[in-house]
DNA sequence: CTGAAAGCGCTTACAG
DNA sequence: CTGAAAGCGCTTACAG
């Protein structure tokens, strides 16, 4: 794809309201009191230079002038920034719902302004969303990658723009990087299965390629492992993370040697195997224990409720924010990994091994 | 409140990348190729005026120099504006996740960026973000107001922006509006039971004091009365719009003349009300049955899955967005109101009236 | 303590 | 078709 240099082309831009009055400008209140526009800009930044009564008359124009500062026209000629892009996956999801609402949160505190792209999952999206906004001068980049993302491409949207990659790495950018605990987090479920006496236990759902479902079974293994049990190829079962897939492919559980229970991939595929299980009149949580990830609202309202692992996106997206704005202090530090506790969650799906 | 008019206090900026090279500029490309910044913008913005044979050189050059155009300086010489404020009430929830999301779909795809902010239903963060945001002078607002929130407050922090309120109308404000049909809406549920055979049909939780559950009232009633049934004050229940008070609050209806049947203010509420139900040994959907209002993802996995309307918000997102950039064209037109039409999803929580 | 001047990166009449 | 000049709204040395 040839990059598109031309301006014109795409956006749309809006003039002021027609009828409103053109906007109140520094040169308006030092007019008013009879200052210089330096003076009135040293009122606005808070300097101490000017003397008391001088920014008591100033301060007083502004109100009644309703003046209100254009932070765009100071950044230019500051050469700063007072805003952050924030480019998620797929907005609709309540996990990144909540990570989104996590971010702005922290982002605003330190009075920073999100720049808010969402890209459905499409890299081609994300394309030209990273490039409208990176036109907009944020100060870093929070980026939450959609699936299949190339880190070629996002590189030459990006520069060398500050970037944290949330959730999903993109090897060969030499970002920093914030991630769940998904080995500790499935060895946590796992351990807790052998705990209720299951010694036979499957790992489903996901993608074996994906990096998070190969953190997944890494850490079901090593808690198998620990238990003296090994990992048997029949109990890796591979499925899209869609309930309905999840439902199609449960019957694979039952084709050679049956399992007593399953740690899935996440909530989704989880929620989806119940449904499999209860329909060949399996009953999740008694005949067979089940367990999920991410802890979806949906999750403590199953039937039975979900046992699974909460990863708080909310608390994950302060954690974002605060991370970047570290890089931001400090753009030529070494890329840092950081990866987030998660905590297992006992609900009722992962009821004690019978028989 | 005073109002703050210190720019220097609240927000951190952040300098550009210190490692990073300075940014290109319209004059790098203008210098490397002797041709003038005038000419360099005009290849820029797509005009025809310029010999094919110079654009070709300018265009290269713009490539050569991976040269990143500066909206925010563009804007500010042609007194435009690029972007748009979201400001909403609570992003955590998947119905307003989803809705921004509609928005920056929309927003994005003519050209303009989403600027967000939330406010976590707080009157008093939502007037801090709205100040911030106005800083970057965005071309218009869209504003799902926080609960409790004052007009003139807003109209204070908004000035004469362009906007367009969404959910919560704001009385005074003069403001552009999109609501869901709420009269309809519950309308289309209390004619569905009536024609399930229901006769002693109850309106089942909200705050007859908010305008969405007034409306959604009203609606009942009509149905109602074109079944020649009649309102009983017995069967008009507040309850604040969360699962717990509302399974608290199901004993109400059984205090006196007991119904069949209750349209609930929302899906939370109806499934707190179906807990409530089970608890006391009767059966949503066969004993009584149960319709809901916004058609939340756990609605469809419930038991039984919820009677409710469906309102789309990711469409009523790109409609809002729609809206706005219409007020945009036209700033002076009358202000508008807009009711988004619902659908009646009927699923088991709605059975038959029995006995 | 205050003002005059230059400049951030861009655009737009206006000459030529 | 191209360039010189002015200017968007702000800030920051530099004089005084």
């Amino acid at each position: 794809m040839k990059k598109d240099t031309s301006a014109a082309k795409g956006p749309r831009a809006s003039t002021p309201r027609a009828g409103a009055a053109r906007a109140v400008t520094v040169t308006d209140i030092a007019d008013a009191i009879g200052v210089s526009r330096a003076t009135v800009s040293l009122v606005l930044r808070g300097s101490p230079l000017v003397n008391v009564d001088t920014r008591a008359r100033v301060e007083a124009e502004l109100r009644r002038q309703r003046y209100v500062y254009n932070r765009g026209a100071a950044n230019l000629r500051r050469r700063t920034s007072t805003s952050v892009a924030l480019v998620i996956n797929d907005l609709s999801n309540p996990f990144f719902a909540e990570f989104a609402s996590g971010v702005d949160e922290a982002l605003g505190a330190k009075g920073f302004v999100t720049l808010l792209g969402s890209t459905g999952e499409s890299p081609a999206r994300q394309q030209a969303v990273l490039t409208t906004l990176m036109e907009h001068t944020p100060a870093g980049l929070i980026l939450s990658p959609a699936e299949g993302s190339d880190a070629a491409e996002v590189r030459q949207a990006v520069g060398y723009a500050n970037v944290l990659l949330f959730n999903r790495e993109l090897k060969g950018g030499d970002w920093d990087f914030l991630t769940l605990d998904n080995q500790q987090g499935a060895y946590l479920a796992t351990r807790h299965l052998v705990e209720q006496g299951h010694r036979r236990i499957a790992f489903f759902g996901g993608h074996a390629a994906s990096s998070s479902c190969h953190q997944r079974r890494t850490g079901y293994a090593q808690a198998l492992e620990e238990a003296g049990l090994s990992v048997k190829p029949d109990w890796l079962i591979e499925s899209a993370p869609n309930r309905l897939e999840a439902a199609a492919r449960s019957g694979e559980l039952f084709a050679g040697d049956v399992p007593t229970a399953a740690v899935c991939y996440n909530d989704t595929v989880a929620l989806g195997l119940m449904l499999g299980l209860a329909s060949r009149g399996v009953q999740p949580g008694r005949d067979f224990a089940v367990t999920g990830f991410d802890d979806i609202s949906e999750a403590a309202v199953a039937l039975p409720p979900l046992t699974t692992l909460t990863v708080n996106p909310r608390e994950r997206g302060r954690q974002a924010a605060e991370l970047l704005l570290q890089r931001l202090d400090d753009p030529t530090a070494a890329p840092r990994h950081t990866v987030a506790p998660v905590q297992l969650r006992i609900r009722d799906s992962s009821g004690p091994a019978v028989g």
